[in-house]
DNA sequence: GAAGTTTGTTCACCTCATGAATCTTTCTCC
DNA sequence: GGAGAAAGATTCATGAGGTGAACAAACTTC
C-alpha cells in the first residue's frame, strides 16, 4: 500500500480504535490537526477511508467521523496442518469473507506449495488478494520467509514464503501460527485496543502470544511464550517429554484424552465426550477438567504476574473447555496472582476453526501496511 | 540536557555502546553519515564527547571513534530503607565516584526528605549533580513522580519527587528499586548493549525488571515481574503469605535464615553464617541452598521461556549465594528450559551496597537526556 | 440572533534528514 | 614511490513532513 509512516499511524489507528475524527486521531497521535487534512485526503480519494456522520448535540462544528471502508482490500489467509489446510479471505477489517479447507496429500514441500495455491485461487472474491499470509506450528524465521523446523511436516529450512509467491504470484508472509493469532486478537479480537495483552491457547498444544506496547515479543532467536512445559506440581500426570505434571499434561487435550481413557477405562473415549461427561457431573471427568482449569489459572498468573499485561485473551480448539472448568480456573487464578495485585481481566475468545486461518490473513494485512 | 530526539539516540548509543566512529553510529541507527558531523558538532564543542585516537592499518581514511566524557556531568542517587539512606555521586558513565550513608531517624515524610537532601549535599564533587534519581522497594508511579505505597516507611501516595526537588534546587526523579536497578544493569551492567533481558535480584526479596527492545516493561498499574509469589512446590517451606513453598520462601535470605535457623536449631544464625556452613559442607546448610538454587533455576527458566530473553542477569544483597548453589541451579535451569531451545545465558552480576543507589543515579542520568 | 465552542482547512514557515559531490587520509598494488 | 582504491568525514542544495497561526464552518447555548 506504500504509506508514509505518518499515514500508516493514522490508518492503523482508524482500523483499530473504529470510526474516529480527524481532531481525535491527531490528539492520540499527538499530531497537529492540520496534517490529518493532509493525510486524509488521498486516503479518502482512494476509497480506504470514508466519512461517516457524525454524533449530534454537541457545541462546536460537528465532527467527522472516518471510517475504514473494509471492502476496499482482501487479503487470504492459510493455516498448515499436518493431513489438511485451511484457507480465508479476508477484508480490511480482518472479517472473514469466504473460506475453503484442502486436505494435504503428502507432505512434499511442492505438493504443499502447490495445495497453497490452489486454495488461494479457489477463494472467491471480485479481486485477487492483496498478499498471501501463510502459518503453521512451530519455529518460522519471519524475516527469512524461512520454516526453521516443521515437526509434523518434517521440514526443515525450507523458504515457503518465496515459493508461494513464485506459485500465486501474490506477496507471501510467513509466520509461527500462534503469533499470526496474536496479532489477529489484536487488532480484531478480544485484545482489540489493548497496548499490552497475552494470548493462551489451548488445543493440541498450549500456546502463548505476547504483545507489549503494540509490539509482538519476539524473543532470542524467535522463541518466546513457551508454556507448554512449565512445571504445575512435581506429582501430576506425565507429558510426552516425561515431566510430571507440567501443563500440556494437565491441559493439552492429547492429554486430556489419554488421561480420561485411562481413568474412565473408555479407550476410544474422545475428547469432547470427556468434556461433554464432566458438563453432565460425571466426578472423574469433573476432577480432569478441574485440574486442568487449574493449571490454565497457574498459568494465566505466572503470565499476568511477570509481565502485567491490560487482559489476557484465552483461545484455540479447546478453548470452550473453560466454560466448564471455570470455577477452578478462577480459584487458580486468584490464588496465584501476587498478592499486591488484582487478577488479570480474562477474556475468552470464541473460537471457530477458521481462526488459525484468519491469523495467517492478518499477518498479510499488516505486511500489506507495513507494520513490522 | 535539551537534545533533540536525534542527538539524544547518537549519545545514547556512544554512551552504551562504547566509543564508535561517526560512520558506524550512522550505520546502526540508519542515519545518513552527513547528519552525524551535523549532530555530533556541537556535542564534541561542549565537550560530551570527544575524539579519541582510531584503529590503524585498515584501507582508507581512518575513523576518529568519538567517546562520551564522562566527568562532564554528575548526578545524583539515592536509595531508601527503613532505616538509612545509601546515596551515590556518578558520573555520565555511570560510575560511582563518591558515595555516603545515613541513618534514617524515623519515618516521617519532612525528615526524610532533608535526609535526602542532607546526603545529596554531602557528596563530595565539582559541580552539583545534574538531577537527582530517588528509587525504592514498593510501587511508585514515576509519571507522578508518587510513591503509592511504601510498606516499610508507611508511606501512602506521597510525592517525593516535587520534594526532593523542593530540598534539593536540582530536578528529581522517582523510580521503584528494582527498575532502576534494572536501568543501570541495562546500560552500563552485565547487560550492557543488550536489546532483550531480565534482571532477578535475591536478597531480602525477589525482583524482577524485564527490558524488551531497549524498553522496560512496566505493566498495567505499574506492576511487572512479580516473581516472588511463584510456585515452586507444593510441599516446600511457608511463606509470609502463607504459600507453600512460593520463590521467596525457597530464595529471599529471611526465608533462608529462618529455614536454617530451625533446621540446625541455631536460633540466631545469620544468613552469611549459613552460607559458610554450606560452603564448608555442611550437610544441612547445603540441602537449603541446593533448593534454594533449585527455585532460582525454575524461575529463571519460566522467565526464559516466556520472554526469550538474550541474557538473564543475577544480582541482589545475597547474590553471592550463586556459587555455593550453583549446580542445583543450572541443573533446574536445564531442565525447565523449553526443550526446543537452549538454555538462556546468565551472567552473575556482583552486587555492592552501593548498587541500589547507583540504580537510582542512572534513572536521573536517563532523565536527564531525556530517555523515557 | 449573538456568543461561544469545537472541527476542519489553508498556508507560510521551519526543522531535520537526505543524497550527491567533494575532500581527507590511509592502505595496497604495481 | 606513485597511482589508485577505500573508507570516513564534510559541505550544501534539496525536499519531505511537520507546526502554528489564522480562518472558515457548523453546531449549541443563552
Amino acid at each position: 500500500m506504500n504509506l508514509s509512516p505518518a499515514a500508516r499511524a493514522v490508518f492503523v489507528e482508524l482500523l483499530v480504535h473504529g470510526p474516529l475524527s480527524r481532531a481525535e486521531v491527531a490528539r492520540r497521535l499527538e499530531l497537529s490537526p492540520s496534517v490529518l487534512t493532509k493525510l486524509t485526503r488521498p486516503l479518502l480519494a482512494e476509497g480506504f477511508l470514508v466519512e461517516e456522520p457524525g454524533p449530534a448535540g454537541v457545541p462546536g462544528r460537528p465532527s467527522v467521523p472516518l471510517r475504514v471502508e473494509p471492502a476496499r482490500r482482501a487479503y487470504a489467509g492459510v493455516k498448515l496442518t499436518d493431513s489438511e489446510l485451511f484457507a480465508v479471505r479476508t477484508d480490511l477489517g480482518g472479517a472473514v469473507t469466504a473460506e475453503v479447507r484442502l486436505p494435504l496429500e503428502g507432505h512434499e514441500v511442492g505438493r504443499v506449495v502447490g495445495r497453497i495455491a490452489e486454495a488461494v485461487a479457489l477463494l472467491p472474491g471480485d479481486e485477487p488478494p492483496a498478499a498471501v499470509g501463510v502459518s503453521l506450528a512451530g519455529p518460522v524465521s519471519r524475516a527469512d520467509a524461512l520454516v526453521r523446523h516443521s515437526p509434523f511436516l518434517g521440514w526443515r529450512e525450507v523458504p515457503l514464503a518465496g515459493l508461494v509467491t513464485a506459485a500465486t504470484g501474490l506477496p507471501a508472509v510467513l509466520e509461527n501460527d500462534v503469533r499470526a493469532l496474536t496479532a489477529a486478537v489484536h487488532w480484531f479480537g478480544a485484545a482489540a485496543g489493548r497496548g499490552t495483552f497475552a494470548l493462551v491457547t489451548i488445543g493440541e498444544g498450549l500456546g502463548c502470544g505476547i504483545v507489549v506496547d503494540d509490539r509482538l515479543l519476539v524473543g532470542t532467536a524467535g522463541v518466546s511464550g513457551q508454556i507448554g512445559h512449565l512445571a504445575i506440581d512435581d506429582r501430576g500426570p506425565i507429558c510426552e517429554r516425561g515431566h510430571r505434571g507440567c501443563a500440556r499434561a494437565y491441559l493439552a487435550s492429547p492429554s486430556i484424552r489419554r488421561t480420561a481413557r485411562a481413568a474412565l477405562d473408555r479407550p476410544s473415549l474422545t475428547f469432547e465426550q470427556a468434556l461433554d461427561l464432566a458438563r453432565r457431573g460425571d466426578p472423574v471427568a469433573r476432577r480432569i477438567f478441574d485440574e486442568a482449569g487449574l493449571a490454565l489459572g497457574r498459568i494465566v498468573a505466572t503470565i499476568a504476574n511477570l509481565i502485567g499485561p491490560e487482559v489476557v485473551v484465552l483461545s484455540g480448539e479447546a478453548v470452550h473447555m473453560h466454560e466448564v472448568c471455570e470455577a477452578a480456573f478462577e480459584a487458580a487464578l486468584g490464588e496465584h496472582t501476587h498478592w499486591t495485585s488484582e487478577p488479570v481481566e480474562v477474556r475468552v475468545q470464541p473460537f471457530a476453526f477458521t481462526e488459525w486461518a484468519r491469523g495467517a490473513a492478518v499477518v498479510a494485512l499488516r505486511h500489506d501496511l507495513g507494520v513490522a
